[in-house]
DNA sequence: CTGATTATTTGACTTTTCTCAAAAGATTAT
DNA sequence: ATAATCTTTTGAGAAAAGTCAAATAATCAG
């Protein structure tokens, strides 16, 4: 789990483990629902997840996690304001968590995980900058070629209708795109 | 500076400020330039500041900063990779900054400087995913009016054409929402 | 102040993507 | 296995926003 963290030192990561909980959830099981506090950090043992939410009637899918990966309603869980995100699992999915008030106690003690958890959070920011300008200046088509270069492990395991509210394009233009690559 | 950040001690903020450099810059000076790493982390002291990149000889705007704001090419300050930002003040505007390694030094010492980057990271985050979503789900007409309630000063500092490209619609279409409402 | 440059607006037309509708293909529960 | 449900594909027409071009307006340098 912190084998991409090398600074964390084992007193930490053994706090810290102490505190992990872990979850199997099933397919289209929701870790996280809209409308209440994120409280947790996920991180994805196996399987994968998305996040999503609602705009009149359909999902919008805003994410994709895969195994390895750490996973939050980064929104709520920064803010403590409710989330309008919802996370769910795309298969049978195995979690580790955490709970936000165990966290930031560890950071009392444990300062280089708090320094991990900055580097946790320095990825998500990263991803999402890459994400929206990638969004930003792009045709359809090419979003959808660069998801597939990317991370064609998403276009294997998530529906068209889920690719396609994530490269914010109708269900129909996706599949068109796909008819004729 | 730091008033936003209550968890602050005052020997950080002592140690944090005696790194801290002032600058001023002219309107269309440039803080940080494309192909370089960005090595500062800025407050506006006042004026303000946009950042943008370049696509086929065309400024993309990427965000905007008035005064009180802390700024930095984040994506590169983060990752140490060449930035594909420039950031440009729009006035002539009165910086101050601190360099990436100074901030790293005074982490190991100030623990509460930490946490408050941590802070400044995470408000950066937020505003990033608001951005993304309200880029992903509304007309070009809404989001411009969301700008004009979210943040009008913008709109009166920023041209046209620069608002545009934040907005992610050509200057046309820009124009004629503005003649409509 | 004035000509030159740059930014903004307006018009006509094109392109991209969307929506709605229906058919074809999968998946799920009984 | 089969009906029922859900997902994907395909087609046709509509809407949103883009491009190109020209006219105004604003800004800047000498």
């Amino acid at each position: 789990m912190f084998d991409q963290f090398p600074g964390l030192g084992e007193e930490a990561k053994i706090a810290f483990e102490k505190e992990l909980d872990s979850l199997l959830v099933d397919k289209g099981g929701l870790l996280e629902q809209e409308g209440k506090v994120c409280d947790h950090l996920y991180f994805i043992i196996e399987g994968s997840a998305r996040s999503f939410y609602r705009k009149e009637n359909k999902d919008i899918t805003v994410s994709f996690s895969l195994e390895g990966e750490f996973l939050t309603a980064m929104h709520s869980f920064i803010s403590r304001k409710p989330s309008y995100e919802n996370i769910e699992a795309m298969e049978k999915t195995k979690v580790a968590r955490i709970k936000y008030e165990s966290l930031l106690k560890l950071f009392e003690k444990h300062h280089d995980l708090e320094r991990t958890y900055r580097l946790i959070l320095e990825r998500y920011y990263v991803s999402l900058e890459e994400q929206l300008i990638f969004s930003k200046f792009k045709s359809a088509r090419d979003r959808y070629l660069d998801l597939m270069d990317y991370r064609p492990k998403i276009i294997q395991r998530a529906s068209v209708g889920q690719i396609a509210t994530y490269l914010d394009m109708s269900i129909e233009t996706l599949s068109r795109i796909r008819g004729k690559i």
